[in-house]
DNA sequence: CATAGGATATTGACGCCGTCAATTTTATTC
DNA sequence: GAATAAAATTGACGGCGTCAATATCCTATG
């Protein structure tokens, strides 16, 4: 408390990331920028850069905190799951599947290469995790059989992610019929739990 | 040829989509100005207006060049394909990870929710076009079965984008062990070939 | 053949943006 | 209380997308 009212308005960090995170919403990652999250906080149009070296970096720190999100929710429901592998998996996959439906615009700017640097230290530890959600649990579901886990695992992680994407895209709209669209998660969930029995698990 | 060379240019609409592609494969999508591209095509920096209304009209055309050409690669790879519906389903799913994995900006425009226009018709005519390469060979798979020739489709799709999007990203770089890299994308088309098994295809 | 009219390209301007340098304000430390 | 570091402001620069006004070229029609 002593720390959070020291200057002007507090950690402005935080109040910059609370008005970028309106303007994703709002707008989409085209309407985040420096100078119009400086002025949504109520604050110089140059002020964001002593705790956002540029552009990059504020959407990158946005996303931070967009996976730190994911990252608590999927924990929360895997709470209340129980110990069957399966189970876990698709607890984590519907995590997801929830994000992008109520996201879209939090969920694209997660992947989007030429604004987020996925190569910094912050990103790379969030991805691991999430990734490691899916990842640790296949590696018990195959353990001792000789199937490579990371082939599962990216399959299973390229299924989810291009289905929220191409949903958001509007891929889907149209073509298929959208009678049964929000079943549609389910029956690819399922679909993809053949595999499983395909290889005995 | 009469109409090729008719005013300084001849048609600045080709010579506008050219220089746009440079760019692209250059710098991304964020490097595919109106000034940038009017620059490169040796115009003044408004001349582009009369053949694209705006940037996100500019690279929607653009969008639409390249599902053509991808459009042109599968239907050159299909003619070398037997009648085998899942022959010809692996052929369509191996052009688009050959593309991706060439033209890494070209691919993720396609998918730019912002910046391209996916309802005019020009755009969803073309992914009408790669949507049913697909849709048709699995219709005729699961014909007179009890099965949503649409779910299985979207996984597939979503699969195939899935993965090449987030190769693209880099999320599998490290974390995945690189050894076998090259195999990933036909072990992931043989994981997806155990559905067809399962449903008896 | 001349010319009117439409399509095409140029020029110049506007406001917004990201970024930087110089400066002022605030907080901490000795 | 003065020195120093951190935080925020101001002003400037070039690049961008877009628009309006102007100039140029092509073509069709009288």
């Amino acid at each position: 408390m002593a720390k959070a009212k020291q200057f002007h308005h507090g950690d402005l960090k935080r109040a910059l990331l609370n008005a970028a995170l309106e303007l994703l919403d709002e707008q989409g990652d085209s309407g985040v920028g420096i100078r119009a999250v400086a002025r949504k906080a109520g604050v110089s149009h140059a002020a964001p850069v002593n705790h956002f070296r540029d552009r990059r970096a504020l959407l990158t720190g946005l996303a931070v905190t967009l996976f730190d999100d994911i990252q608590a929710d999927i924990s929360k429901r895997l709470e209340r799951t129980s110990d069957d592998p399966v189970l876990r998996i698709e607890s984590v996959v519907r995590s997801f599947f929830d994000y992008g439906a109520r996201h879209p615009h939090r969920y694209a700017l997660l992947w989007r290469n030429d604004v987020v640097d996925h190569e910094c230290d912050e990103m790379r530890i969030r991805e691991d995790a999430v990734y490691n959600c899916i990842c640790d649990e296949i590696d018990r579901l195959v353990a001792g059989r000789n199937i490579d886990k990371h082939t599962v695992a990216i399959g299973l992680w390229s299924m989810m992610h291009g289905y929220i994407d191409l949903k958001i895209v509007g891929m889907f709209e149209d073509r298929a019929d959208s009678t049964s669209g929000e079943a549609r998660p389910e029956a690819l969930l399922k679909m993809f739990r053949t595999i499983f029995d395909h290889y005995g698990l």
